[in-house]
DNA sequence: TGTACATCAGTGAACGCGCGTTCACTGATGTAC
DNA sequence: TGTACATCAGTGAACGCGCGTTCACTGATGTAC
């Protein structure tokens, strides 16, 4: 397992927390220090499971992956597995959980290397990890956003992590309102009854600082992060935007500057930043 | 096969038609009338194993799609359809550009019914049908937007059915220009010189009253058009956007009147209209 | 029009493969007296 | 501290399944003389 965002304490956004609390009504399985070597062994075993699945589904990607490859992978008899696995669909859930957790991770940590202060920066920052992080692990990234695997279904577990890249965001718009940096489009910002009512759910568990005007315009910038990030991955932007990852990355770029505006983020003078968009900072 | 718009002359756009020419070079296996009774029953039989694989498709979802299966759904035995198609690849093709020509076809269909001068309604119906489509055939519409099935490489005879959707698109934002009535977004508008450059494929593809700018806005709206879609449909919007069928519709139709005011299209006084998605006019 | 041959659709058996999951088992690790 | 029992990790064999693809074959449909 990754270490899934403990080390994030003080920079860790307090609505991330705050979901974590509304998801984490069960499922948490106190991991304390194991004690045996039995109990060590497990824990370390089960760990080279998760890897060795990862790396099979990095290589193979996830519609391939088999409880038997993983366990020749470690030398074991496919039986054995089962003594830390229930079930192959267990096994998705743990990448799943993992690959969230590990985007999640991603942009947390590059978001939180922008001063607080630079919200464009912190919006772009995080926009280009979401797009790094799938661009480096792109079965992983599959793996949550693709098609979902027929007749699976995601347990409860995985909506905690899957939450975390959206909290990052959030979290720059609640900056934003707070420091009054939000420049309100200038017209049809009204959001019709039925759309506003649409978005109870997601209302329900974001501070109320945030008006569905406002939420709706992150929803569909948020749609269309991922969306563009799908399309460079699963190869529909051939014969769209030339193949070069210069030529990608600036196309990119330029999206993220639009939806900086749309969502309403003040954009900073300097028309584009030029060069490698691996960069977070300056 | 569907019959693959044969059928929209008049309405077809010229834009598609372009599209078709630069990419039809091959590939285009005259079907002219079949004449003797073997050559009818192969197009027939054809026909049919394409339908029994769609049908399997809708069911199942692309991955546990099987040559197997589609003989037995048939009563033929294995071996024989290899008489029809080569290889399970090649399966996965033809139904790949089949779904490709369906969409294409119901958004053509959708965007033909509305007249010619009402752009925003234009738009509107397009991006609706694209959604209701994909509602109506998820699985087809995960094979041709959802992960790629690794492994498999589409051959080049998809990519002219993969751009009816755009062309549709497109051509509204031609019919806007041509009109002038495209309303430039205020500040921004500029792209930057590498962003320009990436776009160089596309500008290849398409007439010169489109503008490097007014493409990245258009690829802008794509791209967020079929995220938003695919969120939908992958489970994405889970406990963020109420599940009821109406509450769908309605974040849809807010996220259409947005892209329409992004894409720079003039949208119509009346804030936004209620009741059923289905309809495309009034 | 009639025969001889070529083409082709469909059969049935087989090859070789991989999968998820179960089950009785062995030996090592832990625990309770 | 030492023994008796319980727990648990890992083995190896098996069940039952489905898959893609090949191949020699049969019989029907088409074609050329």
């Amino acid at each position: 397992m990754r270490d899934g965002g403990g080390s994030c304490q003080e920079r860790c956004s307090r609505l991330w927390r705050t979901l974590r609390e509304v998801c984490d009504d069960e499922g948490v399985e106190k991991t304390s220090v194991p004690r045996t070597a039995r109990q060590r062994a497990r824990a370390e075993i089960t760990g080279e499971i998760i890897a060795a699945a990862r790396r099979q589904l990095a290589a193979e990607g996830a519609p391939s992956l088999s409880l038997r490859a993983v366990a020749r992978d470690l030398g074991m008899v496919s039986s054995a597995v089962y003594r830390y696995v229930s079930s192959r669909d267990d096994l998705l859930t743990l990448l799943i959980v993992d690959a969230y957790d590990a985007l999640g991770e991603a942009v947390e940590l590059a978001e939180g290397r922008v001063g607080r202060g630079r919200l464009a920066a912190r919006f772009a920052a995080a926009c280009r990890a979401v797009r790094e992080w799938a661009l480096a692990n792109p079965n992983e990234y599959a793996l949550i956003y693709g098609s979902p695997v027929p007749g699976y279904v995601a347990p409860e577990s995985t909506i905690g992590p899957a939450s975390r890249v959206s909290a990052v965001l959030l979290q720059v718009l609640l900056d934003a309102v707070a420091a009054d940096l939000l420049t309100p489009a200038a017209d049809g910002d009204a959001i019709a009854p039925a759309a506003a009512s649409a978005l109870v759910p997601l209302r329900a568990v974001v501070p109320p600082e945030l008006p569905p005007a406002l939420l709706q315009r992150a929803l569909l910038v948020w749609t269309a992060l991922f969306g563009t990030v799908s399309f460079e991955l699963f190869g529909q932007l051939h014969n769209v935007v030339a193949e070069t990852p210069a030529a990608r990355a600036a196309f990119f770029d330029e999206c993220v500057r639009r939806w900086t505006a749309i969502v309403g983020i003040a954009v900073p003078a300097a028309p584009a930043r030029r060069g490698q968009a691996g960069r977070t900072g300056r």
